[in-house]
DNA sequence: CGCCGAGTTGAACTGAATCAAGAAACGTGG
DNA sequence: CCACGTTTCTTGATTCAGTTCAACTCGGCG
């Protein structure tokens, strides 16, 4: 089976050898998912973890009011899941949902535990990840707590810049914390300030 | 040495080994910080992660305009470390600071590597302890993005209910991401609302 | 006693939300 | 390939939550 795109990553990181990434290949599945697709719902445990080889995932909650909060993006070569729920059992409270068309890898939480107790070196390449994440989400707090809407875009761009045209703005506008019209004017303004 | 605190805390955790708790309380130092006392300024690379056996440590940055921003508490029982820098290697961009007199252990990150590699309980420890991070700052992004202010503190409070009484408010409004006259004002409606 | 940091309060202000409407882009089926 | 409805984006008018600035109180502490 056409597990390359996943073998291609995991095949680049310096941590992994080879009895390792066959391993998490072989018990790890793949599925495509057609452009709106929901992986996953509130009130259901997150049974995976996703790779996404091919595509762009978000993930999002829905508050008392039904308005959408982006909690994150993932486009190819990142991981997706709700480690609240997938590793921490509880039921989820976000939506995962596929914003193209994707290849998603999907590997079970148990596997992962399995692999980290028999390769040393896959714990350290899962420790990289999560310090990875743990790391941009930091940086999203202290954004939200010191920057204003325009600089917290100027930075959603430098950051994620392929992003910008693959997802509606006010998608990125929720991702910000802003409402789409705040973000229309964000840009107004900036493009205003730029052309004198 | 008295590293009882320590290893109280190692010991009630399931994942942990004799061996592993032993090989780690050698490995790790020991240090008491005066309120007040700094731990880590911006542009240090962070050392150490700090376990705090007693006391109370916050983390928090600087923007341009010389506001402080409250990232996180660490109480007892707690660790607290910049890992961005100390995994990562780069410079901080964070202080660390001992909120009162405190008792703090000190792990070095090489130590946690060889840990891991050597023990896989403490891979798992250490996997826990990540996860955790992670679920916090996830429930606060999506806080800071679905909550109004009122609600921001209602969790706070359910959260960490001893930091209300332990941290000036002016920080705990830092944290919530509001002014110290904003929680001011949210206290006052919330109490009148109660009084009739 | 006097000082200083913490908290409160009021008045004016402002960044962003809301509401409403129109324009542009997009997709789908005929 | 066009026609249609739907979604996205923009713009304006208004409202609102929260900020800023300044004054005042309170409690602890040298």
């Amino acid at each position: 089976m056409n597990n390359l795109p996943f073998r291609a990553f995991l095949t680049s990181n310096m941590d992994l050898e080879k009895a390792e990434i066959k391993k998490l290949l072989e018990t790890c599945g793949q599925q495509e998912f057609a452009k709106g697709q929901v992986l996953l719902s509130p009130g259901q445990k997150c049974q995976h973890t996703f790779y996404v080889g091919k595509g762009l995932l978000r993930q999002y909650s829905l508050d008392n009011k039904g308005k959408e909060h982006v909690l994150q993006f993932a486009p190819e070569e990142w991981f997706m899941t709700d480690r609240e729920s997938s590793y921490f059992g509880q039921e989820s409270i976000y939506y995962i949902e596929a914003l193209e068309d994707s290849l998603i890898f999907l590997i079970e939480e148990q596997h992962i535990i399995q692999l980290m107790d028999n390769f040393p070196g896959f714990a350290e390449f899962n420790n990289k990840l999560l310090h990875n994440h743990i790391r941009h989400l930091q940086q999203r707090i202290n954004s939200l707590l010191s920057d204003p809407a325009e600089q917290r875009y100027l930075k959603f761009i430098s950051t994620y810049p392929d992003l910008l045209v693959r997802v509606p703005q006010w998608m990125i506008a929720s991702y910000l914390g802003i409402t789409p019209e705040g973000l229309s004017r964000v840009r107004r303004e900036m493009a205003s300030r730029y052309d004198h």
